[in-house]
DNA sequence: TTAGGGTTAG
């Protein structure tokens, strides 16, 4: 299999944490041993056995077993694996995935004194039987996964020797799953590497899991591959493992081909299920192709495959995209008809529909209709009361923001966010601020949205200070990463116009990170400020630091605008150094402001670049390239130009041919002047 | 232990 993976096993890295695992685990039995020979001690033995009587005999009521154990915790008894074990036991037997695991959370990170290791607890309770374990060992992995430790998750789950037994192929495939979802696709294949070494027999869902990873990685012939190996294992592929493969086709633009395979399959009667379908609807979707789409919603009824409200949902979302709100409401209706049950979601799709054709007081008496049959939720809502406040109508967005209120619904950030934001785009500054004291006097934590919201929203409005001062308050509260609070500061500043604020509170940074210097660079480029721009990236980038091709860009644009073409070739080839691949419009910007004002010898060499870099420039760089030539009375340059760009089988418009025109007028009005 | 859709900024 050329599956480019990590190997596990090969580093030293790992070969020391072997050690240090089995030293670990020592230490922990060793650490055990006083404490349960200690007969006096208030944590001893007797307390350890009552302890675990009384869970025991709680075991019938989780809820109060579980608060059993929290309070010993919080009067300063030192639970153990003994008593751990115990309420494990409990939680898991009544399926409270939840409280397991904020438990496994706990030990993991060491709260309360723990003493002993993960591992240890798991060996306590290996032989309870497959099904808890099971339930127990995806609790530990969740836990570690959540806290981001995956090596951690490695050497559990594969120093297999050490434990004395082996993990079910179960606990491998919820791990694999969850690493998918964490995006670490490289570790699922390096954990399906050496699964064979374990003598565990693979199951279906570890073959689906690790085509997933194969097809979210862009791995086309090594998801073939692993076909094959399940095919050559004797596992059966299900409904999951073909809509898997046909999905994977239509994610990674092999739509056309998911298409066929998809029609190949029912026609063999393979069993496929709704999604499979739906994937391939979706891509249709996607691709503007919604005749199509169509045509496959009927395809479908005819193999018996009973279209759900996804594959609706696909289709409605399609006309939605393109503004067709008459046939998406005449889908809504087709399905409805077919008794299948209309959600949120669906109507949150027309109602977006509504307000982005500017049919937002429609979307009103939408929402209202659907209140009354009760298919509204916070984002049916807030799809309309953002479309309100983008119209400056904030004060019928506020009735129905109240409106949430009357109806006992719960209001989130988002909603909150959404409201505040419009009144800053209204100027409203005290409404936005009595809104973000209310949100926090209900419990909802302003996120960094909010913050930006109100923090450019202040600025904007000349109450710099405000607004830095609200920032601060984000900062104190310990919002996102240091450097995040602090970027978002900084842009915020700049984006309401607030340079010297923002440059103020930069300077103040004890420890400047490259993000912040980042953050201050996008600030410049926010606030038109090229110059400083200019200045502070070429400082930055010499440091191989690069920031978001957005704001390179935008800094090139305006260097082009202000004719700073000599900055901004500069700037360009710093792009190119730093082996970033500039966009064609970034390649066009130059090349027209270096021809706009004559400077040919600079136009010529990006235009040279663009060749080289395997592009084929277009009809406008052309023109804009044959003109400048002319501008500088370089004609057969200009001539020489026009040919390739015919050779390149770009046709001429009317702009290219006057100055075509124009040179040839000068070139015989030269040559009948020199005869 | 396996799939799917809809909200807030710039």
């Amino acid at each position: 299999m050329r599956v480019s993976t990590v190997n596990l096993f090969s580093s030293s890295k790992f070969i020391k944490h072997h050690h240090f695992i089995a030293l670990r685990s020592v230490s922990a039995l060793a650490q055990l041993k006083p404490l349960s020979s200690d007969s006096d001690s208030d944590s001893g033995p007797q307390n350890t056995t009552k302890v675990v009587e009384t869970l025991n005999r709680l075991k019938k009521k989780p809820i109060d077993a579980l608060s059993y154990f929290d309070n010993l915790k919080k009067e300063g008894f030192l639970h153990d694996v003994c008593t751990y074990a115990a309420i494990v036991r409990i939680l898991c037997h009544f399926r409270l995935n939840k409280e397991l695991d904020l438990i496994f959370l706990q030990i993991i990170r060491k709260q309360n004194n723990v003493e002993f290791e993960v591992i240890d607890l798991l060996k306590a309770l290996y032989h309870d039987g497959s099904d808890s374990f099971v339930r127990v060992s995806n609790a530990m992995v969740k836990a570690y996964v959540v806290l981001g430790m995956f090596d951690q998750v490695l050497e559990i789950l594969f120093l297999t020797e050490r434990h004395g037994f082996v993990f079910p192929i179960s606990s491998y495939n919820f791990f694999m799953n969850q690493l998918v979802h964490c995006g670490k696709m490289d570790t699922v294949l390096a954990v399906y590497q050496q699964l064979g070494r374990l003598g565990l027999s693979l199951n279906v869902y570890t073959y689906v899991i690790v085509l997933k990873a194969l097809f979210k990685k862009g791995c086309l012939e090594e998801a073939f591959e692993v076909y094959r190996e399940m095919d050559k294992a004797e596992v059966t592929p299900n409904e999951f493992a073909y809509s898997t493969f046909i999905e994977g086709l239509c994610m990674n633009g092999e739509l056309d081909l998911g298409h066929q395979l998809l029609r190949a399959w029912a026609a063999t009667k393979i069993p496929l299920g709704a999604f499979a379908y739906t994937v391939v609807i979706r891509g249709f979707c996607n691709d503007t192709r919604l005749e199509e789409a169509e045509g496959l919603l009927l395809f479908m009824e005819t193999q018996g495959v009973v279209p759900d409200v996804h594959v609706y949902s696909a289709l409605i979302s399609g006309y939605c995209k393109f503004g067709n709100i008459s046939k998406a409401l005449a889908l809504h209706s087709e399905m409805v008809s077919k008794d299948i049950k209309t959600d949120c979601v669906v109507v949150n799709l027309i109602l977006k529909c509504f307000c982005q054709l500017g049919r937002v007081s429609e979307a009103v008496h939408q929402l209202k209709e659907l209140e009354e049959i009760g298919i509204v939720d916070n984002i049916s809502y807030n799809l309309v009361v953002d479309a309100l406040c983008k119209l400056g109508r904030v004060d019928e967005a506020m009735v129905l923001f109240s409106e949430m209120k009357d109806n006992q619904m719960v209001l989130d950030v988002v909603n909150y966010t959404t409201m505040i934001y419009g009144y800053c785009l209204q100027g409203k500054l005290c409404d936005a601020l009595i809104l973000f004291k209310e949100m926090k006097e209900k419990g909802h934590e302003p996120d960094l949205v909010t913050y930006k919201i109100l923090a450019v929203g202040f600025a904007r409005c000349d109450f710099g200070q405000v607004a830095i001062d609200l920032l601060n308050d984000m900062k104190k509260q310990g919002l996102g990463p240091y450097f995040a609070r602090d970027n978002m500061i900084i842009e915020g500043l700049c984006l309401g116009g607030k340079v010297k604020e923002a440059e103020a509170f930069f300077h103040s940074l004890q420890e400047k990170c490259l993000e912040n210097y980042s953050a201050m660079f996008n600030g410049y480029c926010h606030a038109d400020y090229s110059e400083k721009a200019f200045q502070l990236f070429m400082r930055i980038s010499k440091q191989g630091f690069s920031v978001s091709k957005g704001s390179i860009f935008k800094l090139l644009n305006s260097l082009c605008i202000n004719g700073d073409n000599a900055k901004a070739k500069m700037l360009f080839d710093r792009i190119l150094t730093l082996n970033l691949e500039p966009s064609k419009i970034m390649y066009s910007k130059l090349i027209g402001s270096c021809c706009q004002a004559g400077e040919m010898g600079m136009a010529r060499s990006v235009f040279d670049i663009l060749i080289s870099r395997g592009n084929t420039p277009n009809l406008m760089t052309y023109t804009m390239m044959i003109n400048g030539y002319r501008k500088v009375n370089c004609m057969q340059k200009a001539f020489e130009l026009f040919k390739d760009m015919k050779r390149q089988g770009i046709a001429p418009d009317d702009v290219t041919y006057k100055i075509l025109f124009n040179i040839h007028s000068k070139i015989n009005l030269k040559s009948s002047s020199s005869s």
